[in-house]
Parts: structure tokens; C-alpha cells; sequence
RNA sequence: GCCCCGGUGGUGUAGCCCGGUCAAGCAUGCGGGCCUUUCGAGCCCACGACCCGAGUUCGAAUCUCGGCCGGGGCACCA
């Protein structure tokens, strides 16, 4: 799968693992983590991260990876984004060893309910949701809490029976309603949900928690690591708890801040929301740090991955990452390999005079073996105007991989040139040039969606035409070159020659 | 409001657990130079930080306390 996109950049990049901090209390062989989307958003940039690094721990420690999508929010979820997630993490090379969904298991979720009924430890609750926040607010427990287990035991199953209606019962686990960890108090472990759920489909109206899903699967995954970010800290205490009730291992927890790339939403609502006030164009917008998103974009999954090791550690303070540094890891990867290019933007027409008519041969790079190209020249040129406009009458002028002119008269549309000479002149400028026998090119160039400000930037996304060299229409979909002194670029789309600006 | 958790150059990090070797490392960025038939890459040089205050100590980025600032949580979401 890398090879296929990023050939070469394997073999350049190894030392990533090495790169890793020690995970505590891991035995090489033994360690167990996992992936745990929610299917119901598109995948991004965060997930991937996240993802990353417990597939590369995995790795370092001759393990095993989950996938496991937790999928206990039947409202919620969709079946377009389970498979969203699975490309996702293929793309990053991130590859599993099992995989399942939290949604297969309410069965044995309910066989751990009556379990923890019949000891005692939990019940049934019918306080709207008003009554229960404010019992949890002020530490106080409700009359359902001394419910006898029998009562509870009855309850537990017309709840299972898909009589009752949404919101009028749940199962809560006995905790400790004076904690400091709100997540202590009196949890609710199971609620009725009626709504079709995109893998089970009717089947279950009682669906469990985040928390009492999470906690029973980690430990029926045989999970030893968890590998997370810090907004779920409160929730191990809960979490071993209930295992500890249960009678199940708990896996070492390892968390980390929450981050953001500078002026780029991640939240699904915000990111939604863009998208329906026209100001995106949908989740694969070049602008957006969605899986998609950034594919369009033109970053190599490498980057990301290289980024994630080296850029990041396992710090709590929040981060927000500067683009720049992730640009320069991707642009390190793709100078090798990217061809070059002659793109001019806002062309101008050079006539020259006496210019000797040539079959040259430009090389595809500075020095990696990317092969050539020929291109048949005349006397007609076109540069990008802002590079002629900086310059005077009598100055002279390099065509790159060509010829010095002088330039002898600047008019708006026009330039008129005499030939010089062929041998490089130091201090000439030089510039890219096409023929006439050139093709139209567009280029989008993605900016911040936010200013530093908070407010709109107006110009996040502009567009530059121009023409390229007739070579350009070769250029596959997907594939990444280099604009000669205007930067990478990514070909967008199949049918016209639109291109994604990348990075310089 | 209450409860957690953090604060190292412009940005991201290393170091903090086990105080000295840290007048703080790396990357990115910015500035300058070299090189280059790209304003890309590469090479070299320079700039730039331990939130504040008090305490412990011969000695604190590292330990303690207070303050300030930031993040997260307080769901029948995950």
C-alpha cells in the first residue's frame, strides 16, 4: 500500500518506531492496543494520529491491533462511515489484526447487567434526566438506589422487552455518589434507545454506554494499552471499576492532550457546519484536516506518520500545531520523488529575436534519475509577468535549461526579446517559460479557514490560472510534481488540469 | 461554580519521576552566507525559551506552596 503511493520513501524513513517513547509496563510480544472510532463522522487527521501511534506500539512490541468500531449510539452511527474508517487507517498504512464492533456484542454486554443486578451493584432507574443531573450535582442518591435486587431484576427485563419508552428507565451502576470524579456518581450503564442501528437494525432497544461498552471490550480484547486523548481521563477510574465489579483485567492507560492544526476545525459540528453555509465544499474540502481532506491536499500518509513520531509527544498540554511543521516533514518526502514542471502563472508573451529553434531536453529533476522530457522551441515564450515586470528594458533574461535574452521593449501584453546567447551568464535571473503549444492550467491554493483572529480568512481558498507545458496533461490524478519556482502541487481532478497547491 | 490536568524560544517537542553533567538538545521558523540553470533541495552561521512569586537546598526547568494563564470533565455522546 505505501509503496504504492509514496515509492522509495520506506526504506528513507525507518527509524520512526525507534523514535517512540518506551510504553510502560509493555512485554514484547504481549501488547495489545487498539483503534476505537466512532462510526459516525468522516475520519480525521486526529484519528489518524491516534491511530498511528497505536499501530506503530503494536508494532515495536511485536503485538496486535484492534479495529474496533464503538458503535453503541445507534442514532448516531452510520454504515457509509465504518467503511470510511477502515480506508482511512489503510491509507496510513495502519494495518489490524482483528476487528469487530461493539454493536455484536449486546448479548454479552447483557449477560454483565444482570451480573452486576444480581450483586447488587446496579439498578434501575426511572428519574427523568433533570432529577438525575441534579442528584449528581448535589451528591445525593435517588430511591431507585435501594430498590431490592429482585425489583431490579424485573425492571432489567421490561427493559428488554421494548415496552418502555425512551427515557422512561435506565440502568445505573452503584458508584459512589460523593466522588470527586463526576463520572462516579451513579452512571447510567444502559439506556432505551428505539431506532434502527445500521448493523443489528431492530433488534436492540436497550444499548449500553460509552463506558460500560468500553470497559467490558477492552478487557474481552485481551487490550493492555490504551492509548488515548486526556478528555476521557475521567472516565479510568470508572472504567476499572466496573472491571474490578466484573471480575476483568484493566489495561494501562496512556493519555495525551487533545491538538489542532492552527486555523483548521476538526470538530464534525464545526466542520458540518462549514459545509452547509457553502463555506467548504464538503469533507473532502483541500482545506480541511479530514482524511480526505488532506489526501486532496497532497500530504503523503509518511508525513503524517513521520509527523505524528517526531512532532508529538505524549504531553497533556494542548497543542496547536503550526502547518509549517508538518509541510516540511512532507515536503522533505515528495523532493525527491516529484518531477518538475513549467507552470506560469498570469503569462506574458516574450517575442525572440533570433532565438535559435531547439529540441531541449529538460530533465524531470536537479539530480534524482525521474527521466526527461523534449519540447520543441520557436521564438515565442511565455514567462510569468510578474517576473518580467521586475525587471528593465536592456536586462537580460535566462530561459531556464535554454538561452540569456535581452529584454528590448515591455508593453502590457507583450515583451520583445533578442536572443544572446546559450552558455549560463551568472547573476541572469531565471525563469520557467512555456510554448505555444502549452495547455491551461488551474491551480487551487488552500489557505487557514480561521485567521488568528478567530475570524474568517476570505482568502483560504484562491485560485491561479495559467498555462503548463504540454507535458503537464500527463500528469495522473493523484500524482504529485513540482511547479518550477512556484511550489508542489497535487493534479486534482481527471478532467481538467486542475491542480491543489501543496506547500512551497 | 465544582473537579481533574498542564504551562520550556514565533511554533512543535526533549529534559522534569531519580535536583548539579542544562548559561537547556532537536525540528520548524526568521535573518545571513555558500551551493544550485527553481523563490525547491542541500550545506554553514546567527536569532530565540524554562509563566510569576515565595520556599526547601551549597545548588531548581527539575521538589513544595501560592498566584496567574491555558486545556479537559461535570450526558440516557463517544
Amino acid at each position: 500500500m505505501l509503496e504504492e503511493i509514496a515509492p522509495g520513501l520506506l526504506g528513507r524513513h525507518k527509524p520512526e518506531e525507534k523514535k517512540l517513547p518506551p510504553l510502560p509496563n509493555a512485554e514484547p510480544g504481549k501488547v495489545v492496543t487498539r483503534l476505537p472510532p466512532e462510526p459516525s463522522g468522516y475520519m480525521h487527521i486526529g484519528h489518524a494520529m491516534s491511530g498511528i501511534l497505536n499501530y506503530l506500539y503494536a508494532k515495536m512490541y511485536d503485538g496486535k491491533l484492534w479495529l474496533r468500531f464503538e458503535d453503541t449510539n445507534p442514532r448516531k452511527v452510520r454504515l457509509e462511515y465504518y467503511e470510511s474508517f477502515r480506508k482511512g487507517y489503510r491509507w496510513f498504512g495502519i494495518e489490524w489484526d482483528y476487528e469487530k464492533s461493539n454493536s455484536e456484542d449486546l448479548d454479552l454486554y447483557y449477560d454483565y447487567a444482570r451480573e452486576l443486578i444480581r450483586m447488587g451493584l446496579a439498578y434501575v432507574c426511572s428519574c427523568n434526566k433533570e432529577e438525575m443531573s441534579r442528584g449528581r450535582f448535589m451528591m445525593v442518591e435517588c430511591a431507585h438506589r435501594q430498590q431490592p435486587v429482585e425489583l431490579n431484576l424485573s425492571l432489567w427485563k421490561e427493559m428488554l422487552s421494548g415496552d418502555l419508552e425512551e427515557g422512561s428507565a435506565v440502568l445505573r451502576l452503584k458508584g459512589d455518589m460523593t466522588s470527586k470524579n463526576t463520572a462516579m456518581r451513579d452512571p447510567t450503564l444502559f439506556r432505551i434507545i428505539h431506532h434502527p442501528h445500521p448493523l443489528v437494525g431492530d433488534k436492540y432497544t436497550v444499548w449500553p454506554t460509552y463506558d460500560i461498552a468500553a470497559a467490558i471490550e477492552d478487557a474481552v480484547c485481551g487490550i493492555t494499552h490504551v492509548l488515548r486523548s486526556s478528555e476521557f481521563a475521567l472516565r479510568d477510574e470508572l472504567q476499572n471499576y466496573i472491571r474490578s465489579l466484573l471480575g476483568l483485567r484493566s489495561p494501562v492507560f496512556v493519555e495525551y492532550s487533545r491538538f489542532e492544526f492552527k486555523g483548521t476545525p476538526l470538530a464534525k459540528r464545526e466542520i458540518r457546519r462549514l459545509i452547509e453555509q457553502g463555506i467548504v465544499s464538503g469533507w473532502d474540502d483541500p482545506r480541511l484536516a479530514t482524511v480526505e481532506g488532506i489526501r486532496r491536499r497532497g500530504l503523503l500518509p509518511e508525513a503524517i506518520r513521520e509527523f505524528t513520531v517526531s512532532q508529538t509527544g505524549l504531553t497533556y498540554t494542548k497543542r496547536v500545531y503550526a502547518w509549517e511543521l508538518l509541510y516540511a516533514v512532507n515536503r522533505r518526502m515528495l523532493d525527491p520523488v516529484a518531477r518538475r514542471y513549467f507552470f506560469v502563472p498570469d503569462p506574458i508573451l516574450v517575442e525572440v529575436e533570433g532565438a535559435p529553434e531547439l529540441r531541449a531536453e529538460l530533465p524531470y529533476h536537479p539530480s534524482e534519475p525521474l527521466g526527461k522530457r523534449l519540447v520543441q522551441t520557436g521564438s515565442r515564450f511565455y514567462v510569468p509577468r510578474k517576473d518580467v515586470q521586475k525587471l528593465k528594458e536592456g536586462s537580460m533574461l535566462r530561459l531556464k535549461h535554454l538561452f540569456n535574452v535581452v529584454l528590448r521593449e515591455l508593453a502590457d501584453d507583450l515583451v520583445r526579446a533578442t536572443f544572446v546567447s546559450r552558455e549560463v551568464v551568472e547573476g541572469v535571473p531565471i525563469v520557467q517559460w512555456v510554448t505555444e503549444d502549452h495547455v491551461r492550467v488551474e491551480v487551487l491554493v488552500p489557505d487557514v479557514i480561521y485567521l488568528d483572529d478567530g475570524q474568517l480568512n476570505p482568502e483560504s481558498l484562491k485560485t491561479v490560472h495559467g498555462i503548463g507545458e504540454k507535458a503537464c496533461a500527463e500528469i495522473k490524478p493523484g500524482e504529485r510534481v513540482q511547479f518550477e519556482r512556484f511550489g508542489f502541487c497535487i493534479r486534482d481532478d481527471a478532467s481538467a488540469l486542475s491542480f491543489i497547491f501543496i506547500h512551497t
